[in-house]
DNA sequence: GAATACATCTATGAATACATTGAAAGGCGG
DNA sequence: CCGCCTTTCAATGTATTCATAGATGTATTC
């Protein structure tokens, strides 16, 4: 039935993170096969397996013969995933400063150029894209693909907190800055400084977190 | 028919890691879904799960239409491998270092001690299993559940190389030298200096990677 | 009226049947 | 003999069907 090329378990994962991300589903929802099997026009097997595979990263949590479901944000839980993120978002930016290119930085830039862009036009959808492939993009140039699927499954739970806190995010200051740090960080791996862009990257994140805990 | 209360998607992952563990499929094998369901009496859906399971968590590589296989030990991935595990290691024993009570200290003594005892009997497979014991005891002490996925993820890709080259393993000084790193570790942990101890993991992971460059 | 045993319902777990596809063997023409 | 095309096959990808576990509701008993 369907052309695509991607395998079906592929675009069932794509569809259900992107599910997750835009907040069609929210924290403590269910996410039944039956249901997002139908949602997506495919049988139970591949989403099935996408939501194990979410599982496995730890963007989901499983509860026997009741689903998955979106885990429901604590305080604890963001401690752990921000700290996590830091610890290995900061290693990531320091081998990033070691092995980047010119063209790898010049990617980048562009990205966050757009970023900007995103801000200004208050497109909020854009710029949590872009953010993403701003750390994805980093993680990338670690070379390091173990850290870089760490990175990943961090980035994306850390997401479930932004997007849980959506509207208090939007009043701080923090949307505006995420650019601007953005580019320090890149200033400092172009420089090669790595001590740098993992401080950097380090009091990046740990920014966004210290917002977060701010809002309870 | 089988009587075990575990699921057997459990079943089938804890017995392949065991296959690959104990070295019964090497680096480079496939593992077929129809083979491992004969092997271990069940279905392919279980397997293949499994299977799916162990991908996501970088401990096989899958190729399409081919199976999964053990990634074959090359000197880029093994750099990668030990640089990430360094990498988080390092977090989890300094964050040990911050959390850990007497008791959880007492225990993973008792691990050190079977440890050296494991290795004056020569007993390599409960030496595996004391190592493995020790690693993953202190990211659970971390008290980062994200972390302690990472570490037990990267433990076991990394146990691929030190399985690889056991032979020469066994004649170098590493297993000698392992239970005294582990306590000089657990000292730095109880004396609460969390700089020492992750200077410390760091160190006792980098010697064994060196190790093993040094054999090609 | 409360507690327990039992029926039922719902969602996943597992098995099986069927489709797809990548790779390699083998045939055919040059 | 070599290279290309076709065919076949082996292995996974997907759908469907059946089984089962956990939760919930209900009736019966004390």
């Amino acid at each position: 039935m369907n052309k695509n090329m991607e395998n079906s378990e592929e675009r069932a994962y794509r569809s259900i993170v992107e599910l997750i991300l835009t907040n069609e589903y929210k924290p403590g929802d269910f996410l039944l096969e039956v249901e997002l099997a139908s949602k997506l026009n495919m049988s139970r097997t591949p989403v099935s397996r996408a939501l194990a595979r979410l599982v496995t990263e730890g963007f989901l949590e499983r509860m026997k013969k009741k689903g998955c479901f979106i885990p429901l944000p604590t305080p604890e839980d963001a401690k752990q995933v921000f700290f996590a993120r830091e610890a290995i978002a900061s290693y990531v930016a320091s081998a990033a400063a070691l092995n980047s290119t010119k063209e790898d930085i010049a990617k980048l830039r562009n990205v966050v150029e757009k970023e900007r862009e995103a801000f200004l036009s208050k497109n909020k959808k854009l710029e949590a894209k872009l953010n993403e492939d701003f750390h994805l993009g980093l993680a990338q140039l670690s070379g390091n693909q173990y850290l870089q699927k760490c990175c990943r499954n961090l980035f994306w739970r850390s997401n479930v907190y932004i997007f849980y806190f959506d509207s208090f995010y939007r009043d701080t200051e923090i949307p505006q800055l995420t650019p601007l740090q953005h580019n320090e960080i890149l200033d400092a791996i172009e420089a090669k400084d790595s001590e740098l862009a993992s401080e950097l990257m380090c009091k990046h994140i740990r920014r966004t977190y210290e917002m977060l805990i701010k809002m309870r």
